[in-house]
DNA sequence: GATTGTTTCATACATGTGATTGAATCATTC
DNA sequence: GAATGATTCAATCACATGTATGAAACAATC
């Protein structure tokens, strides 16, 4: 806290004034800084119109790498994102409604498309789950890609390939889950 | 450090006696949990003789879950190998050396043998980094799941399901990125 | 059984932390 | 411009933390 104040130009005192504590401020630091990524690159970033649904759901995972790859200036809130997620506070409940259950809503409902209406339902949950988690780990196992030897995109160009291959690996994976059975 | 030495009915002094400071108690304590582990869940786990690529992709896949989501005594290891991986300490390099680097190397052997000899590097990488990914993300997302209302596969039946799900998904989409291009 | 090397212990030290306080400063309104 | 409410500030409190120390207890060797 005297960190943060000294960077701000503000007293230590003044946290407790404003926020009442430590863990208020951070809370509304994370929900503020979530709420302009999300502004800054929606779900439907860069779709045509009358998209398919295999567009949507490239542009649902393009942005959402976009989201956790750039390498702009707010890789910290990622960070604290992925700290959320494992080791939860009081932030996250709020995070989750306002943020991710909505999000994920809209991925769903391209699975689900992408599935077939006659899919079972746990089937087209697992398969959207597994997109978010190709699209989580670049950046939650960072560092040991990395220290594998290996390359985490950064870069616009490099961002897109990653997309299109998850995309493409996702198709697969759907088909092939509602094809059995 | 008070409180591990009153559980472990030692003297405070004890941890900078034998082990010098802090963060070494802790890499010992982590790389000795983790190779327990594995031990109990080798990658091979309840392979059949002569097995063919997919059956060792699904054991691969099942001991993998198995480790990471067994509700075992040692959950407290997986959430501190998620916090390793997203803010690493001293423990990191060497648990990607003598851990993880030797079990994507058997993943990457699976996944190139399916991909066939003619796939891409690039891809065949790819798609072994989606099957850990899926693997991973049901521990690193655990919260944020639960409290989306969804559940987190716990018993041995829920996780052989599992993989299962992810052993289709993911020949899907190694089948889909082998044949384009 | 004295000596020597190892381990354990209670205690102390220095520093970092989040929160609080009461005075001082500023802004607004009458 | 006095009065009132909001904000800022320096200083302080209470406590947690990792580490260090020197004495005591223990073990092994001669």
């Amino acid at each position: 806290m005297r960190e943060i104040c000294q960077r701000a130009g503000a007293n230590v005192a003044a946290i407790n004034y404003h926020f009442g504590d430590k863990e208020s401020l951070y809370r509304a630091v994370l929900e503020n800084a979530l709420e302009e990524m999300i502004a800054e690159y929606p779900p439907d970033y860069g779709l045509p119109k009358d998209p398919t649904a295999e567009d949507r759901l490239y542009a649902f995972v393009h942005s959402f790498l976009l989201r956790v790859l750039t390498g702009s200036k707010r890789t910290w809130l990622m960070r604290m994102m992925t700290r959320e997620m494992v080791e939860p506070t009081s932030a996250l409940d709020r995070l989750v409604e306002t943020v991710q259950k909505p999000l994920f809503r809209i991925l769903h409902g391209i699975v689900s498309e992408l599935c077939g209406v006659e899919a079972p339902p746990e089937v087209v949950l697992a398969c959207a789950q597994a997109v978010v988690a190709q699209c989580l780990f670049y950046k939650q196992a960072e560092h040991v890609i990395t220290r594998m030897g290996h390359r985490v995109p950064k870069s616009p160009v490099e961002i897109e390939g990653l997309a299109r291959q998850i995309t493409a690996f996702s198709l697969g994976g759907i088909r092939a889950r509602a094809v059995m059975r």
